[in-house]
RNA sequence: GGGGGUGUAGCUCAAUUGGCUAGAGCAUCGGACUGUCGAUCCGAAGGUUGCGGGUUCGAGCCCCGUCACCCUCGCCA
């Protein structure tokens, strides 16, 4: 390609009526040509916003007839004129609409061939292409929006821990692998066989190292990778902002942050939030709502019945409470038109969560109806309705099995619920901390009790005195922050004695030797002064997911990965020479094909 | 590992009960056009209906298998 000469003196989004008559010089993509034979317009674009060039024959045939040969997504510069536009053909949807530049002189920087798919917004291209073709994707104007509006999130983040005296510090991406939590991505060692770095789940070690360094405010944007299955607000290489302080308690890092997030919806959003952001106890939220992240946006909360069932004839009911576990309905707002067919849908939905059905009574003026409502006295059916606050219209739907599947099951359906019955304004924001997490929670899987959070975090002072005898009522200095129902991001007080932390390492079966093997850095660390500490992460991609309103992490991600973790666009993970699995003392245990 | 959904022209979609020479809009290409801005008008080209097998006189549609992608349970944040 020949050098080129036209450099621009003004970006496609800036010109206005203030520069008529100046000389200036555009670059960008060709977003349209129109052709009218004569006059000839094209549409010329960059990040900044989009210009109008004109092309007249009376001024040039000859640059006229050049233009005719321009197509879209070619990369072009002009020079020209800035021109008002004629009276009635200004285009005030147009940031630059009052103008636009006749063109002197041309050149075409490069060529492009036909797109796959169109980059107009709301063309609504299928995902794979989208990732196949990932750099044309992020053409687009809603793509980079996103991606603007994340990186000025995160340069307020930044700017808000400065302000307040925390430091930048850049921690590891080969680091131990150490049991429990994701599973790690490995990373083979060249020069000890058989020895394998992990790349790090999270810099929580590493952070809370920092403290006993005395560092005392530490920050990072930090990766994180997650070996895990994905999910749409899911990837196996996510981004965090890292917090750890020192001397503090829980309150501290959440108000600390809650001033980060009001600065960020006040910077980025334009709004104001209110603080402090509501508390609510993991036992109401889990009575309430079902589940450790409440959607506020609306209520419908789950309604505890059991002391009304426990009477009634209806088997599936009586015979849950008998066998220790909880009957809880939830009213489902204007639902009872819904059609037969509507609630075995609903009924379908919790089965997929694991509930065995759904039992439903419609809310009518005469009283309540349904299958179900045989079972019931006539002061059982009322106490049912006043209990759940029903108002004629509604549809009550139960659940009766074990206490942590009706709420799994009722805290699904809500959500459910709640989208089908279009409960959910647009652009409303609910933050909330969920507080006094259980310490532990027993594993099915491992049968013993293993850690909610991470080991490391410290049970509150209150219960250390069960700690032993009642695990499971313990209760951590834990916090997880929740916004629409969604996990933004959680952390703790830490561990910061030694003795403390050799109690929880027993308790979850974390032996001496293995705790010696796996963490002897940090629990010799804690023997050398260690400063009480916690701290919290919070998951960037989430967060401007849900200030954009997006159902997806990868709308916000530059480059994601597919569901299946592939790289579209570049083809990783990609097969390696047999060479290289030399080198790394590893072979695959089936050869993959040639490629 | 389980459950669900989708797959038809470059893109987004349609095709009634199995009757079809598989259509439309946009994009592309050619032509016309001096104030458009999703320009307009005329015309053309474009398809192994993801792939393989089966049922049938006949399959885009039904059956079996398989692949890809998405949502989800488990898992994980």
């Amino acid at each position: 390609m020949a050098s080129w000469t036209l450099k621009r003196t003004h970006t496609c989004g800036e010109l206005r009526a203030t520069h008529k008559d100046q000389t200036v010089t555009l670059n960008g993509w060709v977003e349209n040509r129109r052709d009218h034979g004569g006059l000839c317009f094209i549409d010329l674009r960059d990040r900044y916003g989009r210009t109008q060039i004109v092309f007249s024959p009376q001024r040039s045939a000859e640059l006229h007839a050049k233009a005719s040969g321009l197509r879209p997504e070619w990369v072009v510069a002009v020079r020209g004129v800035v021109c008002p536009r004629p009276g009635g053909t200004v285009n005030p949807n147009l940031s630059t609409g009052e103008i636009e530049v006749e063109a002197r002189e041309f050149e075409v920087l490069n060529e492009a061939k036909v797109l796959p798919f169109p980059l107009s917004d709301d063309a609504e291209v299928g995902e794979e292409l989208r990732l196949r073709h990932r750099y044309l994707d992020l053409r687009r104007r809603s793509m980079q929006q996103n991606l603007v509006l994340r990186a000025k999130l995160v340069q307020v983040m930044r700017e808000y821990f400065a302000k307040h005296n925390f430091v930048d510090i850049e921690t590891p991406f080969l680091v131990r692998s150490t049991p429990g939590g994701a599973r790690n991505y490995l990373v083979p060692s060249r020069l000890f066989a058989g020895s394998f770095f992990a790349l790090p789940e999270s810099p929580q070690l590493f952070k809370q190292l920092l403290m006993v360094a005395g560092y005392d405010r530490y920050v990072q944007i930090a990766r994180c990778l997650r070996d895990e299955d994905l999910r749409a607000d899911r990837q196996p290489e996510f981004t965090q902002l890292d917090v750890e302080m020192s001397f503090v308690q829980a309150d501290d890092v959440m108000t600390m942050l809650e001033g980060c997030v009001a600065e960020i919806m006040e910077r980025v959003l334009g709004r104001k939030i209110d603080l402090p952001f509501r508390r609510m106890p993991f036992a109401e939220a889990l009575s309430l709502y079902g589940t450790d992240k409440p959607d506020l946006r609306f209520g419908m909360p789950l309604w505890d019945v059991a002391d009304i069932a426990k009477s009634c004839s209806f088997k599936v009911f009586t015979d849950a409470l008998a066998a220790g576990g909880a009957v809880k309905g939830i009213a489902a707002t204007g639902a009872a038109r819904y059609s037969r067919k509507e609630i075995d849908e609903l009924s379908t939905f919790a089965q997929g969560f694991g509930a065995k059905g759904v039992a439903w009574l419609k809310v009518e003026e005469a009283g309540l109806t349904g299958s179900i409502a045989k079972f019931f006295q006539p002061a059982e059916l009322a106490a049912l309705r006043e209990r759940m606050h029903a108002a004629p219209g509604d549809l009550l739907l139960f659940v009766a099995d074990k206490p942590e599947l009706v709420h799994q099951v009722l805290g699904a359906l809500r959500n459910h619920l709640a989208g089908k019955l279009d409960l959910i304004k647009d652009g409303e924001f609910r933050f909330a901390w969920v507080v006094d997490f259980p310490m532990f929670e027993y594993s099915n899987e491992e049968k013993t009790i293993v850690a909610r959070h991470h080991p490391f975090t410290s049970p509150k002072d209150e219960d250390l005195a069960i700690l032993e005898e009642k695990p499971l009522e313990v209760r951590a200095k834990a916090y997880d922050l929740v916004l629409n129902g969604v996990e933004l991001g959680g952390g703790s007080i830490r561990i910061h004695r030694h003795d403390l932390q050799r109690r929880i390492f027993k308790l979850l079966g974390i032996g001496d030797q293995e705790a010696k093997e796996k963490f002897s850095f940090l629990l010799e660390a804690f023997e050398f002064g260690a400063p009480p500490h916690g701290g919290i992460a919070l998951g960037i991609d989430r967060f401007v997911m849900l200030l954009l309103g997006l159902d997806s992490i990868r709308d916000v991600i530059a480059f994601p990965k597919n569901q299946k973790a592939m790289d579209l666009m570049t083809g990783a993970p990609g097969t390696v020479t047999p060479r290289q699995w030399k080198e790394l003392h590893i072979r695959p245990e089936e050869p993959p094909k040639a490629t």
